[in-house]
DNA sequence: TCTGGGGTCCTAGGACCC
DNA sequence: TCTGGGGTCCTAGGACCC
């Protein structure tokens, strides 16, 4: 199989490249400098000085996306923005807008399915493509039809976006690193030793800082060090699966198909409050936001047609630690009362003590409405009559507290 | 002044069933 | 009486990715 990976570059003023930027943050103040523009102005039309600067930027939030001029000074992306304040000050920070990437996002992806239809959507701005079938794919080893995607999207969008060809996904993704921004990078299987080999471990998508850590203990900081372990060690060392699928990605292999269609196994909402909350105090603040959250939650899962089973929430503390509760319940559900009374159960079940700086409530165990009607009828389990009693139970002491 | 929001997949123990 | 063994579901936590 033929791989493509393509990352799309974000940047949407063109006045701002080659300058350091940073997107993130979010909430108002970013929002607020742009908007004293004057009417009409095009994107292109706002004067450099009119952006806000990090330097002046104060609050919480992370760095979602920087320019590469901005990596340059080590910042990148969920870096704090105090803390990337500290080494880029000068740098120019744009609020984060969803919206208006998914609509590029859905345009670039548009663009790539008319000219090869295998593609397999890897988030707002990455995807695969099998390119195995496309006519004039192996030309120039792929470079070709790269060019002719990179240029389709550029007129289609105005956006640039980097690409690497190769033999698999695995190989494709770090291909699609050595030349960025909007370069096109091919790697052959012949090249494994001259370009894979010499990258740090952590460049393999899937190792990440734990196992990154683990493996330096071990005297392995390249591709080339873990290739050149034998698979038993890796296997006594690391676990079954794992040790065994670090000998493969070592040596560059990699079966996985590109998957152009997925069903959605949760959705959620969460979100981290501009300061941190505490369950008595604040009740009746967490209250209005955990009943918001549920109500977005069944939202989303109504407007994509979707219905779930298993509702949780999720809290992080004041000191990072993350607690997750859920409950299963007999049928399915995307109504946001029925979320919200059984994730005020499981909110129940969790310690308060601690100051909140994030929650969050989750619907899994999905299925499209169609499907989970033929599902609902057919069980009366075992254990349900004990858990509704369970149920009734908690419901009343539920209501006292949220 | 640290550290967003939306996901997926894996592990591991216990319940429960055959 | 010494105690199987497999399969599935549920729950909590954690690693990782974009």
């Amino acid at each position: 199989m033929d791989a493509f990976y393509a990352s799309v570059e974000l940047l949407r003023y063109p006045q701002l490249k080659g300058l350091p930027v940073v997107i993130g943050g979010g909430r108002r103040k970013v929002d607020e400098a742009i908007r004293e523009l004057p009417e009409g102005a095009t994107l292109a039309d706002i004067p450099v000085e009119a952006f806000p600067l990090l330097k002046d930027y104060a609050g919480r939030g992370v760095i979602t996306t920087a320019t590469y001029p901005a990596r340059q000074f080590g910042v990148g992306s969920a870096m704090g923005l105090m803390k990337a304040a500290k080494l880029c000050p000068q740098a120019i920070i744009l609020p984060v807008d969803f919206d208006e990437y998914r609509k590029f996002s859905r345009r670039f992806k548009q663009v790539i399915t008319e000219i090869a239809p295998v593609m397999e959507d890897r988030g707002v701005d990455e995807v695969y493509i099998d390119f195995t079938d496309v006519p004039g794919g192996q030309r120039e080893g792929g470079r070709v039809l790269a060019r002719l995607i990179q240029k389709s999207i550029l007129d289609a969008t105005g956006l640039t976006c980097s690409i690497g060809v190769a033999p698999n996904k695995l190989l494709a993704k770090m291909a699609s690193e050595f030349d960025k921004p909007n370069g096109i990078s091919v790697v052959f299987e012949d090249d494994l030793q001259s370009r894979i080999w010499p990258l740090p471990c952590r460049k393999v998508n899937g190792i990440g800082p734990k196992a990154d850590e683990k493996l330096q203990r071990h005297e392995i900081r390249t591709i080339g060090e873990l290739a050149a372990r034998d698979r038993e060690w890796l296997v006594a060392n690391f676990g079954k699966a794992t040790g065994a699928w670090m000998h493969e990605v070592a040596w560059g292999r990699d079966s996985r198909p590109v998957v152009t269609e997925s069903e959605p196994v949760s959705m959620s909402r969460e979100t981290t409050f501009d300061r941190d909350l505490q369950a008595v105090r604040d009740r009746a603040e967490l209250g209005a936001i955990f009943t918001h959250l549920c109500e977005k939650v069944a939202e989303d899962l109504q407007r994509k047609g979707y219905v779930g089973k298993t509702i949780g929430i999720k809290l992080r503390y004041d000191d990072f630690k993350i607690a997750t509760r859920d409950q299963t319940i007999d049928h399915f559900t995307a109504d946001a009362k029925a979320i919200r009374q059984i994730a005020g159960r499981c909110l129940k079940r969790v310690p308060l003590e601690r100051p909140l700086r994030l929650l969050g409530v989750r619907v899994g165990a999905l299925a499209k409405v169609g499907d989970a009607a033929a599902v609902a009828v057919d069980q009366p389990k075992a254990g349900s009559r004990r858990r509704a009693l369970d149920d009734a139970g908690s419901a009343a002491q539920t209501a006292s507290l949220f």
